[in-house]
DNA sequence: CGGTATCCTCAGAGATACTG
DNA sequence: CAGTATCTCTGAGGATACCG
């Protein structure tokens, strides 16, 4: 079984930004604890809301995810196998923080140049030329 | 000159949470962020802020940020040089998403676990052994 | 259905030394 | 002071195939 370790211990009085973050960081963690926000959700009902993962990457997620006492895994002894993915209190605490997230992604997905790079006497050089947009 | 490129396009519901997690990722950018909200900055004095990081990884940081708008870079023809960092205005509506990373860190730094893994009918199995404390 | 098992790639990040 | 220049390496993450 592969131990689960975690990088940065650097510290500061930013410390638990970067705490925060560490946690939740990880390709897809973010959007799981979106999702599983809305309810517990099994394996494969979350897959159909990540087009884009592998089993693999996804079970690692939910297992660091685990790990770390943001979600409860739940086997049940049936044929055909189910098994549902939940959030614990830990894991619903996180419910600002992911909002915060969406909140600043919905309000800046669509860039406006003219509200940016304006901050003191600014050059006016170095022009931003391209965003990341949200496809579909 | 290296390209700056940003890599998740994956979307859903919850693809602004990945946007806005992308965007701040990359192991100092979350705190360099929370450092410059307190205002101007120059290079040493974030470094100094920072204790393990490297000039190299300060630099590809702050242009990163500087990339995606949320940093204004500002060079001083002077003998010695002379560059201030402060945040856009782009920069400066990512407080709410910097301050809830910062208050859910602050708040379980120190895990306890009573108050973890009570989801549903726990099975009570899979002790959370080890989080990462902040040392300092 | 809900995963594992392998194999592989490549970009993020550290160490060290040097410079306009 | 505020960076560059290399060189190296780890491991997160993708592709593909198979299993209880």
């Amino acid at each position: 079984m592969p131990r689960i370790r975690h990088r940065r211990l650097d510290c500061s009085p930013g410390c638990a930004v970067e705490a925060t973050l560490e946690l939740i960081d990880g390709k897809w963690k973010g959007v799981i604890l979106f999702h599983l926000l809305q309810g517990t959700m099994r394996f494969n009902a979350i897959r159909k809301r990540l087009p884009n993962v592998t089993p693999r990457m996804l079970t690692a997620q939910l297992r660091e995810l685990e790990h770390d006492g943001f979600v409860l895994r739940t086997v049940y002894a049936e044929v055909p196998p189910k098994v549902e993915y939940t959030l614990t209190e830990r894991g619903r605490s996180l419910e600002p923080v992911i909002m915060a997230l969406k909140s600043w992604g919905d309000a800046h997905t669509s860039f406006d140049p003219a509200s940016a790079d304006r901050a003191t006497g600014g050059t006016g050089a170095g022009p931003p030329d391209s965003w990341p947009a949200c496809r579909s």
